[in-house]
RNA sequence: GCGCCCGUAGCUCAACGGAUAGAGCACUUGACUACGGAUCAAGAGGUUGCAAGUUCGAAUCUUGCCGGGCGCACCA
C-alpha cells in the first residue's frame, strides 16, 4: 500500500464517518498523510481530525475515533491508534506494507515519476552568465539547480526545454572588446575593462588564428576581437557546462532579438495592448499599472532600445513558441528587476506568476580562513565551474550546490575544497548505491534470486522504516516540482540512504555461514534492489551519478 | 528612505502550520575471523536573533524591533 492508497482509504473512512452520523463536516480532497519522525507514531500519522475538529464542532479526539473505527476496518490496516491532541497513528500489514518493495522494482525507473505536471510547456532559463567571462562559482550553483530542476519537472510529466540566454548585446560586449584588444597590444587593461588570465589566453588565440589582425585600424580590429572573441568565450562556457553535465536544448542570442524586428513586434504587440506612451523622446512601457514603482523607458531618446526592449521581446518569442510556462532562474543582485519583469508579463495580457515565474536564488559566499572572500570578473580572481569540478569532481560539486534551498545564501568554504572530502554527503549516498549493487552480485554468487516475494516476512524495525522512506519518493518528487526546490531531492536521499545503512547492518541479504537459504533472504533481495532503483533514480534527479563502486 | 532574501547545534545546512526542532562535519565512547567500516550504535551539543499577536498547535503565518546580504537608471 503507497502513501497515496492509504490517503484515499484514509478520506473514504472519514467519509463513512460522517455518514454513521458521528459528525458533520466536508471532508477535503486531499488528506495528509506523513510519516511521522517518532516511530512510535506508527508507520503513518494524519491530522485529519485535528482539521475537522473546528468545523464538525465536536473535540479532535472524538472525531479522530470516529475515523480510526472506520479505518481500522480496512483490509491491510493493522492498527489505528489516536493519540496526543488527534492524531491518528497507523500501522499497516506488514505485508501490505512491504509489498512497496515489489511495485518499486517492477516500476523500475519509472517510480517516482508523476502526472502533476502533465500537459504543461515549461521554458526554464538558466544560467545566462555573460560572455564576458568564464562560468564563476554563482553561475555553477544556478547550472546545478537549474539543471536538476528540469529533470525533476520531466519527472513530474511537464515538458521541459533548457534555455540559455546569451547576452551578446550592449556595453559590456564593448568592454569585453576592449579588454582583448588591450592585451593582445600588451597594453594595460582598460578602464572598465575585465581582467584575469582568461582574457589573455583568448587574446593570443585571436592573434594566432588572425595573424594579419596587428594591421587592422583600431575599431576594425575591435570588431574582429568582439566577434571572435565571444565565440571562444561562449564555446568555453558551453564546453564547461557539459563537462558539467548540463546541456541546454536552446541558446538564444539576445542580439537576433534586436537584428530580427522582434523588438519592434513586441512594442507594437504591447501598443495594441494600450500600455505604450511616448514622452520626453523616448518610448514608455506603463508597468505602473501593474505593480511596478515606475514606468519603464522601452526605446531610449537615441533611438536605442534599452536592456528592458530585449527582454520584452523575449518573453514574447518564447510564448509565441508555445510555451505555456516561462521559467526564468536569476541571482539575488536582479531581484529588483522582478517587479517589471512581472508587471510586463501582465502588459501583454498574461498572469504573472503563472505565464512567468522567476526564482531568485542568494548568492554564493566564498570563505576562506572563516572570512569572505571578495570575487569579480574584473578584479580577476573568479573561483571558476572549472577550478570546482578540478578541485572536487563534478559529482560532489553538483550535490553540494543542489542540496541547500536557492533562497539561502550559501558559504562555500574554499579549504573544504582542496581537502579530502569525505564531508559531502554525496559519498553517503553512493555508498548506499553501491552497496546495493554490491548485495546483488553477492546474492546472485550463491543463488538467490528473486523468485520469491513473501512481504509478511519484511518484520524488521529497520525494514519497516526502509519501506515507508521507499514509499516517500514519488511525494518528494511531486512536491520539489510544485515548490521547485530540487534540493528536497538530495535530502530525501540522505535520509532513505541513513534507512538502508541500518538495515543493512541489522538484516543480511546472504546468509550467514553455512545456514541455508530461505524465503527471507529471496525477499530481502527485492527490498535491496528496490532501494538501488531508488537511489538511482533520486541520484539521476539531481544529475549525480549511481555508482556500482565507491 | 523604500523593496526582496536570510538569521536554527561550534561549522555547513534541513524541517507540507504538527507530536521530544533534525542530518553531515568536528568532539567523546563503543562495534569487524559474517553481504565492502566511505558503515553502524551510544553520548554531548538549542530560549530556532528579540518581543508581541493569530490557534488546539508557530522555526514556519502577522506586526514591530535588532543584525547580515542584495537591489532601487533613458546601465546591461
Amino acid at each position: 500500500m503507497t502513501p497515496d492508497d492509504l490517503s484515499l482509504a484514509l478520506r473514504s473512512a472519514a467519509t463513512r464517518a460522517v455518514e454513521s452520523g458521528a459528525f458533520t463536516a466536508d471532508v477535503p480532497a486531499e488528506v495528509v498523510v506523513e510519516r511521522p519522525k517518532n516511530r512510535d507514531h506508527g508507520d503513518y500519522a494524519s491530522n485529519i481530525a485535528l482539521r475537522l475538529a473546528k468545523p464538525a464542532g465536536k473535540p479532535p479526539r472524538e472525531v479522530a475515533e470516529a475515523i480510526a473505527k472506520q479505518l481500522l476496518a480496512v483490509e491491510g490496516i493493522a492498527d489505528v491508534q489516536v493519540a496526543g491532541p488527534g492524531f491518528l497513528n497507523i500501522t499497516l500489514d506488514s505485508g501490505t506494507l512491504g509489498q512497496l518493495a515489489k511495485t518499486i522494482v517492477e516500476q523500475g525507473t519509472e517510480y517516482g515519476s508523476t502526472d502533476t505536471l502533465a500537459g504543461h510547456n515549461i521554458n526554464l532559463e538558466f544560467v545566462s552568465s555573460n560572455p564576458t567571462g568564464p562560468v564563476h562559482i554563482g553561475g555553477v550553483r544556478w547550472a546545478a539547480v537549474g539543471d536538476s530542476l528540469a529533470r525533476v519537472l520531466q519527472a513530474n510529466g511537464a515538458q521541459v526545454t533548457r534555455e540559455y540566454y546569451f547576452n551578446d548585446h550592449g556595453a559590456q560586449i564593448d568592454r569585453f572588446a576592449r579588454s582583448l584588444l588591450a592585451a593582445a597590444l600588451g597594453e594595460p587593461v582598460p578602464e572598465d575593462g575585465y581582467a584575469g588570465s582568461y582574457i589573455t589566453e583568448i587574446a593570443e588565440r585571436i592573434v594566432a588564428s588572425h595573424p594579419d589582425v596587428s594591421n587592422l585600424p583600431r575599431d576594425e580590429a575591435q570588431e574582429l576581437f568582439r566577434s571572435v572573441g565571444v565565440e571562444l568565450m561562449f564555446g568555453e562556457i558551453k564546453a564547461s557546462l557539459h563537462n558539467f553535465g548540463v546541456d541546454f536544448d536552446v541558446y538564444f542570442h539576445e542580439n537576433s532579438l534586436h537584428d530580427s524586428g522582434a523588438v519592434e513586434r513586441a512594442v507594437q504587440r504591447l501598443r495594441e495592448q494600450g500600455r505604450i506612451y511616448e514622452s520626453d523622446g523616448a518610448v514608455w512601457l506603463r508597468t505602473t499599472d501593474f505593480g511596478d514603482d515606475k514606468d519603464r523607458v522601452v526605446i531610449k531618446s537615441d533611438g536605442e532600445a534599452a536592456y528592458i526592449a530585449g527582454d520584452l521581446a523575449y518573453y514574447l518569442d518564447k510564448r509565441e513558441r508555445g510555451f505555456d510556462r516561462v521559467v526564468i532562474m536569476l541571482g539575488a543582485d536582479h531581484h529588483g528587476y522582478v517587479g517589471r519583469l512581472m508587471a510586463m508579463c501582465a502588459c501583454f495580457g498574461d498572469t504573472p506568476g503563472v505565464n512567468l515565474q522567476v526564482l531568485i536564488g542568494q548568492l554564493v559566499n566564498l570563505v576562506k580562513d572563516g572570512k569572505p572572500v571578495r570575487m569579480g570578473k574584473r578584479a580577476g580572481n573568479v573561483i571558476t565551474l572549472e577550478d570546482l569540478v578540478d578541485a572536487v569532481g563534478v559529482d560532489a560539486a553538483r550535490y553540494q550546490l543542489a542540496r541547500s534551498s536557492a533562497d539561502s545564501t550559501l558559504d562555500i568554504d574554499l579549504d573544504l575544497l582542496t581537502r579530502a572530502t569525505n564531508d559531502n554527503p554525496v559519498h553517503y549516498v553512493q555508498y548506499a548505491h553501491a552497496r546495493t549493487v554490491n548485495v546483488v552480485k553477492n546474492a546472485a554468487a550463491v543463488g538467490i534470486t528473486l523468485d520469491v516475494f513473501e512481504p509478511q516476512l519484511l518484520t524488521h524495525d529497520t525494514e519497516t522504516a526502509l519501506l515507508t522512506a521507499l514509499g516517500e519518493f514519488p511525494r518528494v518528487v511531486a512536491q520539489a516540482g510544485e515548490l521547485h526546490e530540487p534540493h528536497r531531492v538530495a535530502r530525501y536521499l540522505e535520509e532513505l540512504a541513513g534507512s538502508f545503512h541500518r538495515w543493512y547492518d541489522s538484516c543480511r541479504v546472504l546468509p550467514k555461514g553455512d545456514e541455508q537459504i530461505t524465503d527471507v533472504n529471496r525477499t530481502r533481495l527485492w527490498l535491496d534492489v528496490a532501494t538501488r532503483t531508488v537511489l538511482a533514480n533520486g541520484l539521476s534527479l539531481l544529475g549525480v551519478s549511481a555508482p556500482e563502486r565507491k
